[in-house]
Formats: structure tokens, C-alpha cells, sequence
DNA sequence: GATGAATGAGATTTCATTCAT
DNA sequence: GATGAATGAAATCTCATTCAT
């Protein structure tokens, strides 16, 4: 036998923060953030726990660095969409496929669900979710409304209350998916119900061709 | 010295538990499942850490009893909506409004916010509170959505995912005002939310006046 | 064999305080404050870890709390000694007498060094210390001194200073007992010392009977 | 690229070892032995942690190289004291002079204290230290006591407890300097203590000018 | 029934020490 | 010779749970 070149342990100084997020945030997936062991994460991620503390200095902090990690560079996805020219209902289109075909399969989608559980527990970083992600999306999808309704496509709305119905169900497909998806028996068909929700929206904003006498009840309070 | 009829633990036995799963309600609201300590919730019931456990064997236990407790009392509200006639859009608005005014500002509103934290680790209690609330929820939806196409109010829908449309919205406000909501500069309305949301529905489920050439886009994948 | 009834554990809570604090001081004794595990005072004490916590928030505070307890219940034997009357050589003896016979002996003695060790850690100790048993010390031959030089029994001296000529060797023999004392091998005696210091100082203050002109050198500087 | 002298690590290897004992002293100096990191003393050394393990074998080694290096050096002014001719009370001056002027002030002060704080973590260090200071000392003023004794300037004591009496006091300041006396108000005036211990004791040894019998109660026990 | 002192398993965090680079 | 990333063995502290009173 040869003498087996143990090498206990290497130096990946570079590599090593990306390694430590991702194992965190697959443990903070599967058992959430206050459940989640720092030795399951190091496990994980090959290395013991002090390695951990090389990195971040506490189990908040890294709680903290896996969402910002995580969210900071799929944010832009969305925010392209609005770069384009044409029809505001495109827009929406477009919007509701970047939802359905990069943040829901992808590991991100996961996020939203661990800062819903923990907003409470970690203001600070409630804040930065609100700034970095959900301000920018509802100030995105304002913007799409009032194209829209300045282009005669949709009629006049409450776009400062109706944006929240556009992102609302998006969020909740996500939501769903990290918690009681996980136990349903007929799985949540994400990309449908996303393209229920576009359809229902576009009708819902589209100028009405006829403004027939049959819809009354709805405009009260 | 006089006998003194001290009779110290005066509530009655049956006072106990509801006291017991209000004051666990609140601790959970306040710090979620995992950071309370029952202790807190003792000390707000107004009784010691051993009261407890005569009436609740565990920790995990406690959480599901406040959930199914704060559960089963409030679900009637939604299902006395369907045992009404006219016509499905009313059927709708009243959904809408029991939501708002009877579960929004109720305590109750915490629960689907510790259910979604909670999920991954209270499997059994995500599947009772599916059954007891979600599923029941869903096929109430499902039944006007159906109701009204049949009776032309509605364009046909894909109704098995527009119920998600119709109940995801509403489930999003309270899980948002229990999260990122409390960090928020400006607090969500959830009034208002929801009556765009109902706004937003009514006209995307009424049959359309004109079948107009503007809408081609929304159908796509 | 008969059942043998465990009894895993007793309430006692009047009696715990005094036991950890007790344990706690033996184990501080033994091994510094920073080498002293609390499992070991637990052991001690005959408790579990847990237990100490019901007591004492932390660590620091149970150092803390050794020292105050050990400390006030011993400070009056000192005291006592200002309210004879008579000549104050006398007190100065009486002083010295129950230094050795009070102080020396007794468990308290190694308080000093524990002070002296971790006065930079613990200034909210140290000043404690300080105003509890340091400062009255002082005071307390300052008066003497001073009743003395009143009487015409010493000659006048810088009181100020003189006072830690007269307890500084009084401190330096229980230090030296618990630190360099315990690995020499002529072990302090310090009865011995304490009677030589009181025989010196008691010379070194009386009026002289002669002025005689041998002794010049000493107020120099 | 030119081929670039980088030449990192320029300091010579003959400076590294006393730079550390510098550093690790200051750093004992404020936080005590056991408080203090050995990242603490490395990054005020100017090198890394390894660094230190290429010239000390541990942080034990590196404690007792520390005491034993600042104490070598600074152990002949004391000696140097009996070298002289004269008055054995010229001596003592002289002795108490030195310790005034050379080792209050210089960092090597800190070492008592240290001393005394570890002793008993450090067995070997204490005979180390008890065998090249302080019995040093001792036999130091022994010899001047004795020589004082031998030519009438004292009356005859007993030397052998008397010999702590001299240096007791002068160790208290530097112990008392680098604890309490941190945090006393007043701080200690090290020099105007030693000039009164030095006064004291002079009168207590000087042979009396007349035996008159006023003193009586110190001598018996 | 109620208490709350006590337990004991474990969690986070620290840091002296090692060793690949 | 020097580095500093990585280790791993504690140590402090927490808290759900138990049980003598």
C-alpha cells in the first residue's frame, strides 16, 4: 500500500465562502434557519465548523450573507424585462416567464420563504430584502401599469394597490412550493397556475371593448 | 392564627388550556415557533413551565394545538359564503370581504405565517392544516368559479389553477403583514389590496363583451 | 435488592447559593478563575452545569459573587478592632492579631490574589473590592495612626503613605501563600512574618527617645 | 514583468524572538495570561500566528520565556546594590532607591503580578522565578540586615521573617500598581509609599538610644 | 392540580495548534 | 522562514423536559 497522501485538509480560501453559502442554504432549505445545525452545514459543505467562523462571524451573519448572496445576482433577470419596447402587456408576459422559468426551479426560490419565517427575527435584513428585491420588482411592475394605461392598453387602475396583485401570486407559487407544497398530494403545477395568474391579469386590466351594464358589484367597497 | 382558606390556583382546570394556547399564540406571533421559549409562554399565561406540560406533551405539540385551535373556530366564516344564491361575482366580493374583515385583523392571520415557517417540520400539521383549511378554501373557490361559469357569468377558466389565482392574494397579505410588512416604511393596506384583487378577478373572469383581435398574447407559453 | 429509591436530585433552594458559591471558591482557588471549568464547580457542588445558571447569569458574575460573599461577612472582625479604647500600639496589635488568626486561616484569604489576578479584567470588581475592603482598611489605621501621633505615642509621619507600609505586608503574606508560598520549600511562616512586620512598624513609629543624630540618610530622595 | 526583489519577511531572525516577548508582555500586561490570544500578540508582533510556533512551542513556553527573559536582565541592579561599602542602612536606601527608579517604572513590573496570578497554573515557572528573583532578594537583604546587625547600626531581629517585611511592601506597589490600583481614584504614589516604607523600617531596625519601657506589648504573642 | 428547582443533551462560539502552500 | 486557512477539542450557555414537593 502505498503511504496514502492524506492531506487532511487544503487551502481553498476562494473557493470556500461560495461552498459554505450554498451548503447553508440547501440545510436553511431543508430544515430552516433556526433548525439548521452549524456542524450540518459544515458537513455539508466538507469543512468542520470553525471554518465556518472564518467566513462569517455568527450563524446570523451567515444567515444574512446566504440571502443577499443568493438574491443579488438573480435580480437582474428581471429587471431586463422592462428594457424592451412594445406593448405593456408583453411586459407582463415576459415578467411572468422569467418568474416561471428562472426563479422558480432554480435555488433562489427558496429565499423568499426563509425571510417570510424570519422577517421578525432579523429586521435589518427584512429591510434589505425590501429594498434590494420586492421595491425594485412592485417599482418595475408600476412602471409596466402605467405604460400600459398610458398607452391605452389597460384601463386606469389602482396601480399602487394592484401591483401587489401582480406579485402576490408570483410569491406565493415560491411560498407554496418550500411549505405546504412539500405535503400536498397533488403538487402545485407553479407554471400553471403562473400562466392562470397572467391570464387573469391581462384580462383584468384590458380596456373594456364594451362597457356593458352586467358587472356592477365590483367597484364598491 | 386563623385557618386561611388560601386556595391558591384558582382558575378552573378548563380556563387553562385556551389561556395557554392564547398566550403560545402570541409568543409565536411575536418570535416565531423555534425562538419562543416556553417559559415566555408560561409567564404569559400566567402559570410555570410544569403547568404546561399537563395539558400539552411537548413543545411540537403546543404549536400544532394553537394552530388547529385558532384554526377550526374561524373556518365556518368562509364556508357560510357558498350557502348563499345570486350570482357568483357577490359570491366572490363576500369572499373577499369575510377575508378582510373577519381574518385579516384577526389573530388568526398569524397562522398561515407559522404554518408556511413551520411546514417543513411539522409535516402532520402541514397536511391537517391543508385538509382543514387550504383544501376546503380551494374547493369552496372552485365551486363559484364553476357556479358562475355555468351560469355565463364567467368565460371558461382554467379553473383548477385560477383558484390559486383567487386565494393566493389573500393569503399573501397576511403572510406579508406578519414579515416584511412589519419592516416596511409603508404599511400594505391589505384592505385595498384586496379589493383591487377582487377588481382585478371580476374583470378577468367576465365573459367579454367583444372577442376584439387586441388580446393574442397572453395564451402563449 | 429493594427498589432502591434514586431520588435523582433534591430541591434545596435555600441551601444551593452558598454550596456553588463555596465550590466555586475552592475550584477559583485551585485554578484561576479563566481555568476553571463550571463543570468542574458543578461537580463540586454537586450539581449539573444547568443548575449554576439558576443561580448566576454567568461565569463573571459567580466570580463576582464569590468574591462579595466571601468578603462582607469577614470585614467586620476588622472593624472591631477601632472600637477598644486604650493606647493605639495596641490596636496596631490587635490589627495584626486578627489578620493572622481571622484572615490568614480561613478560605477568604485567597480573595486578594483572586482580586489581584483579575482586577484588569473586572473593574466594576476591582472598585468593589476597593471601597469594600480596601478603603476601610485604610481608614481604619489612618485612624490609628492618627490617635496615635494625637497621644504622643508615634512620632509624626506621612500617615497617607505609612498606611500601605502597615497593610501592604498583610496583603503580601495571604498573596504569597497562594502563589509562590505553594511551591517553595521553606514554606512561608506567616504568623512569624506578621509579628516581625508588627514589631517593626510598632519600632518604626514609636517617638524617639533620643534624637540622636545616627540616622540621616533616609529622607532623602 | 521584471523579475521584481520582493524580498518579504525582510526583519532578521535574530530580532523575531524578542519582538514577541515585547508583544506577548504588553498583551499579558492588559488582559492577563489566559485572557489574551495568541493572534493578539502576533498581530502586535507584526507577524502571524504560525510565526510565533517557529520559536515557542506553545503558549505556555511562550509565558515562561516572557517572564523568564524580562527577568534576567533586570535582576543585576538589585545585586549590584551589596557591592558597596558603608552603612547597612545606606544599603537599604540604595536597594529601595533602585526599585523606585528601575523597576516600578519599567514594563518588567508587570511580572509579579503575573507571576502571582499563574503560579499556580505554572509550578515550574514559580520555582524559576522563586529561585532567580526572589530568593535572590532575600538572601540579598539577609545579608544586609545581618551585616547591619554585625556592626550595632540594628538591633538584632529576626532576620529571617524580618526579610519579608523589606520586599513585601515593595512587591505590593508593583502588584497593586498593575490591579487595583487601575482603578483607585487616588492613584498610589509607588515612590512616596517606598520612601515611607524605607523611613519606617529604618527607625524599626535602628538600635534604640535608650531602652526605655514603653513599649511592651509587642513582643509577646 | 400546580410548582419551579434541577437536569442533561446540545448549540454556538472560541482558540491553541497544525500544516499545505 | 513565514503564512494563514483549517482543524478539533473544549467551554460557556440555553432550554425542553422531568419530578420532588
Amino acid at each position: 500500500m502505498p503511504p496514502e497522501p492524506v492531506a487532511r485538509w487544503q487551502r481553498r480560501k476562494d473557493a470556500r465562502p461560495s461552498e459554505i453559502l450554498a451548503a447553508a442554504l440547501a440545510c436553511f432549505k431543508e430544515r430552516g434557519f433556526a433548525t439548521t445545525r452549524l456542524e450540518d452545514v459544515a458537513a455539508k459543505a466538507g469543512v468542520t465548523k470553525g471554518t465556518i467562523y472564518l467566513y462569517y462571524p455568527s450563524k446570523e451573519e451567515l444567515f444574512k450573507a446566504v440571502v443577499r448572496g443568493e438574491l443579488v445576482p438573480n435580480i437582474e433577470h428581471l429587471e431586463a424585462v422592462l428594457d424592451e419596447p412594445g406593448p405593456a402587456a408583453a411586459l407582463l408576459e415576459r415578467l411572468v416567464m422569467v418568474w416561471v422559468q428562472h426563479i422558480v426551479p432554480s435555488p433562489i426560490s427558496i429565499i423568499p420563504k426563509l425571510v417570510v419565517a424570519e422577517a421578525g427575527n432579523f429586521p435589518e435584513l427584512a429591510r434589505f430584502y425590501l429594498e434590494t428585491a420586492v421595491h425594485r420588482g412592485l417599482r418595475l411592475i408600476a412602471a409596466i401599469l402605467q405604460r400600459g394605461i398610458a398607452r391605452g392598453e389597460f384601463r386606469p387602475v389602482d396601480v399602487e394597490h394592484v401591483v401587489y396583485c401582480i406579485i402576490g401570486p408570483l410569491l406565493f407559487t415560491v411560498l407554496w412550493q418550500h411549505s405546504l407544497g412539500l405535503h400536498d398530494d397533488q403538487p402545485l403545477d407553479a407554471q400553471a397556475v403562473c400562466h392562470a395568474h397572467l391570464d387573469l391579469i391581462l384580462h383584468g386590466l384590458q380596456m373594456q371593448a364594451l362597457p356593458t351594464a352586467q358587472t356592477s358589484s365590483q367597484t364598491g367597497s
